[in-house]
DNA sequence: ACCTGAACACCGTTCAAGT
DNA sequence: ACCTGAACACCGTTCAAGT
């Protein structure tokens, strides 16, 4: 029953980095954050917890990965409005917390691993805000208001502990809020 | 070197509810969630692990003393406008948030825990958002747009990972967004 | 380079027992 | 009632070793 020893042999086709991403999602979105531990990750995949291991530099690296994945896609339409394009940002942004509502949680619990992605989503929307010609300070507020709001909605759902389609009642309030909110920017 | 099995000589002052309450609370403020072992905090009070595991009812029910510890006293002033009520319970709640930014996460990442005083919160913003005149549909868009928002920027300082002092320039940052939110009320 | 097994230093909690 | 020690079933990760 057990595996040999070593390096298997090639023709076993190996576990990809993507399928360890792929499968920990899954685990994740399915079981929630205390049941994705590397263990239960490997024997899903039937390897070693320790290959995981290193591929991706421990668990933290692991989380890291796959909030790279998430966010990966997460952009603004190319034409339209300043505020038309934040808004639409910030939907899609908001559009794949619904769908990993724990991985959010677990990305924030650790700041170690607050993935590049953000970062890059957050700038995006301060230029746009400055495209508009919004003073300095002021851009700098409504970044604020605009980001945490999203994250703090994000935050109700990944409390509410199930998993949403777009679309859903949920998607539907945060876009509601979201343009009455871009309201006070005109 | 080892303690005695069974209760101790009454001499010795016992450890109280409150005495761990706090003690976790400076453990947790300190060195963040994952210090929080209930086997560091047994050790801190010279206590068996054990000991706090019956009072609470397990790790869950020590961070949910915690939380009603903490936001208990958080709570709208007796006079003034609803919306001036409105901006100074949020910023009481945000006050706290900021002295326990670990605690927001860790009631954040465990839903089973979320406190009865969140809600109690929740509730009273409701209620003023009423008081203003505002229709049924508005009360319920403005209150998730006013309560995401304060927990969005509770987490941006709980990812932070410092304590803030209350005056700090993060609570002004807060300040002077919750009053631009509230500017949209009228 | 890539994968593995055993061992280490933890963890929350169950259980049975003390006073 | 309140407190304790030992044991259980986990965890991420270090280490040394295989191919």
């Amino acid at each position: 029953m057990k595996r040999p020893r070593g390096r298997p042999p090639s023709a076993e086709t190996p576990v990809s980095r993507d399928d360890m991403v792929g499968a920990a999602l899954d685990l994740l979105d399915r079981e929630g954050a205390a049941a994705l531990t590397m263990r239960a990750l490997a024997e899903r995949l039937s390897i070693n917890p320790m290959t995981i291991h290193h591929h991706f530099g421990g668990r933290d690296g692991l989380i890291g990965a796959m909030s790279e994945a998430v966010y990966a896609q997460v952009s603004a339409p190319k034409h339209g409005t300043p505020i038309d394009r934040i808004g639409e940002l910030l939907k899609a942004y908001h559009a794949q917390v619904l769908r990993h509502p724990a991985l959010t949680m677990l990305i924030f619990s650790q700041p170690t691993v607050f993935p590049r992605q953000a970062k890059r989503i957050t700038d995006e929307i301060s230029a746009l805000l400055a495209e508009i010609g919004l003073p300095d300070d002021r851009t700098l507020l409504w970044r604020d208001i605009l980001v945490d709001f999203t994250h703090g909605a994000a935050l109700a759902t990944a409390m509410s502990g199930r998993n949403w389609d777009r679309g859903s009642q949920e998607d539907q309030g945060f876009n509601m809020a979201m343009r009455e909110l871009l309201l006070g920017l005109n």
